[in-house]
RNA sequence: CGGGGAGUAGCGCAGCUCGGUUAGCGCACAGCGUUUGGGACGCUGGGGUCGAAGGUUCAAAUCCUUUCUCCCCGACCA
């Protein structure tokens, strides 16, 4: 592709909207636009990218057994309606009516559609497992989009879905779709770590989620450094220490004047914050079948701990939470600030308690009064009833659930993501099959997401400078990017590059080749903004000794090679270009 | 939805506090010339509903009201 007539445009100032780097290096290389909060376009670059690790998706899913399909972005209503999603999902899924008035939604993910397709293709175990993937275009309508790529509205996904008579034969799959997604992942030069995370709005009974460890990462992975227990910190189990074992004690009020922190109150008392308990008010949506009722939680953990809305919520089976208002928190007869379970009428209100309050005895908690506290209350003895689960987050320093060892955290960017559904979307949609007895059950189901656009990002995150984009061959939009610094006086120069370009061509290389007239200086710039692997340089300097350069992108290393023998030449840098990538996929792949 | 910031040419911004010719600068763009190995220089030129609507005023980019959009933090999120 010569430059001077691809449609792009570098940009030499960084759009006052892209803060993190890959949303200002894609913008700044011409490789996508935004055309309104979330929503963007991909440029001719930008489309060679994803066109490569579609690539890579297609090849890899075809490994497997998949199948490809496409599904309609627009869909009725109605096995929404059926799945029940319609009602469980808020604001994120856009509806819309046509213009006979039917409801209508964007799709945000297609377990009903394909479900629907499944429940009236599929009538026997002979026609079981089947695996099918569509890459499409999804459309969730996100409160907030944002770091470009990583979080939009419209974005494009590799779905897969799989069938399964029973929970043994996805069993048997499950691993296979798991590697897969480590394959295609490290072919795209990004090393990953799956983790154990929430089903979320899928449903089912197992879920993973491959991450991109990253600083602008949005979510948080909880690792251990001893065993490989991993997981999204909104599910990770932790060993709780019960740091204080003692006798119970008799309860006294204490006089507490300004303590309405957990930390102005062990200051004050001169206490560990394990010593105390803390009191956190929410009001829970809980979504029945037909109707949803808002519920006034009260959640007791330990002073030291971290609520974790994920873990509250799975308990509750709640559909949303929001922190209670202080009028609400008041109207059970709790005071703000000063909360307590003792005393508190809980007919129309829940109590939450989290475990290890209930194991922690002798705690400080508030006494419902202002300025005062409750010296050694006990769970059993002071209050009792409610619900005691897990319902705080793990977090740097504690103990292995496995094996004791020490947790740490990491930020990471969910690039993928892989679900047992089980049976949720067969029952509800009529998914069933016969077996060889002639009796009838419902399909078992996986479904297994990875973001295009969001990868692309993840990988301009890691691989970029100062400069611009540093891409692994793999997914570079050409391999190759050919500079002429032939002036317009230079025609043999100028002959040569054309001559080089044709060449590498013909030999089927992919060349982006720079034949504008500009001067040497914005030529390189946008080839290191750009990013592709191998720059060549053809200018009349090189040529009088009868050599064009080589310049590596990732390493900045050059080389003077042959003018008459380029593309042999060009061979051994590819090959250490596509080591990369082989390092990377001949790595052990974790369990899962 | 809560908090903060910003909308002036394709991009980056100044002007607004304290209203006053024809709204400016850099980059980008077009033409001509000189240049030509790491973002050249000169001359000339094109491009603006100053986000929108309403109001105050002799006069509004500037003051007031309303509203829309975008970005960041939080909430939320397969």
């Amino acid at each position: 592709m010569r430059l001077s007539k691809l449609f792009f445009q570098t940009l030499r100032e960084t759009p006052a909207e892209a803060e993190i780097a890959s949303h200002q290096l894609l913008l700044r290389a011409g490789l996508i636009r935004q055309v309104t909060s979330g929503i963007f376009e991909f440029l001719p670059l930008g489309m060679r990218v994803r066109q490569k690790v579609e690539k890579i998706l297609r090849e890899e899913m075809n490994a497997i057994e998949g199948q490809e399909i496409v599904m309609p972005v627009v869909q009725p209503a109605e096995i929404w309606q059926r799945s029940g999603r319609w009602y469980q999902i808020g604001d994120d899924l856009m509806r819309m009516k046509d213009r006979s008035g039917r409801d209508m939604c964007l799709a945000m993910t297609h377990e009903e559609v394909i479900t629907d397709l499944v429940s009236r293709s599929v009538n026997s175990y002979k026609q079981l497992p089947v695996v099918m993937y569509q890459i499409q275009t999804k459309f969730r309508d996100e409160p907030r989009a944002r770091g470009g790529l990583l979080r939009v509205r419209e974005f494009t996904m590799k779905d897969a879905y799989s069938f399964h008579t029973d929970f043994e034969d996805l069993d048997l799959y499950y691993p296979r779709m798991y590697e897969a997604y480590f394959r295609v992942f490290r072919r795209a030069g990004l090393d990953v770590v799956a983790i154990e995370s929430d089903n979320g709005m899928m449903g089912g009974t197992m879920a993973h989620e491959f991450m991109a460890v990253s600083d602008v990462g949005e979510d948080t992975l909880i690792l251990c450094r001893n065993c490989d227990y991993r997981a999204n910190r909104q599910v990770a189990n932790f060993s709780k220490n019960v740091a204080h074992q003692s006798e119970m004690l008799p309860r006294e009020t204490i006089y507490t004047p300004d303590c309405t922190t957990i930390e102005e109150l062990a200051r004050f008392l001169d206490i560990s914050e394990d010593q105390t308990a803390k009191a956190i008010f929410m009001v829970a949506t809980i979504v029945r079948t037909d109707s949803a009722e808002d519920v006034f939680v009260f959640c007791v953990v330990r002073g030291d701990m971290t609520l974790n809305e994920t873990k509250l919520a799975n308990a509750l089976n709640a559909s949303s939470l929001r922190p209670a208002t202080e009028a609400e928190i008041r109207a059970v007869g709790a005071e703000p600030g000063f909360g307590s379970p003792v005393g508190v009428n809980f007919n129309q209100s829940l109590l939450i308690v989290d475990d290890l309050v209930v194991e922690s005895p002798n705690l400080v908690a508030g006494a419902n009064k202002v300025d005062y506290h409750y010296k050694n209350l006990n769970y059993g003895r002071d209050y009792d009833g409610g619900l005691v689960a897990d319902i705080v987050s793990a977090d740097d320093g504690h103990g292995c659930v496995n094996c004791g060892g020490e947790l740490y955290s990491l930020r990471g960017v969910e690039v993928g993501n892989t679900f047992k559904l089980g049976t949720k979307y067969s029952e509800t949609l009529n998914a069933y099959y016969s077996d060889s007895q002639g009796n009838s059950h419902p399909i078992v189901m996986a479904s297994y997401g990875i973001g295009v656009g969001r990868l692309i990002a993840c990988i301009v995150e890691q691989y970029h400078d100062e400069q611009g984009i540093t891409w692994p061959l793999s997914v570079a939009p050409y391999s190759m990017h050919l500079i002429s610094l032939a002036t317009t006086k230079q025609v043999e120069v100028r002959a040569k590059a054309e001559d080089l370009y044709e060449e590498l061509v013909n030999s089927g290389m992919e060349v982006l080749y720079d034949d504008r007239d500009d001067r040497a200086g914005v030529k390189f710039n946008d080839a290191d903004l750009i990013g592709v692997p191998l720059q060549i340089t053809v200018g009349s300097r090189g040529l009088a000794q009868g050599q064009v350069e080589l310049k590596v992108r990732r390493t900045g290393e050059r080389h003077l090679l042959d003018a008459e023998n380029v593309q042999a030449a060009l061979v051994p840098f590819l090959q250490v270009e596509e080591k990369l990538v082989t390092d990377l996929l001949a790595r052990d792949i974790p369990i899962a």
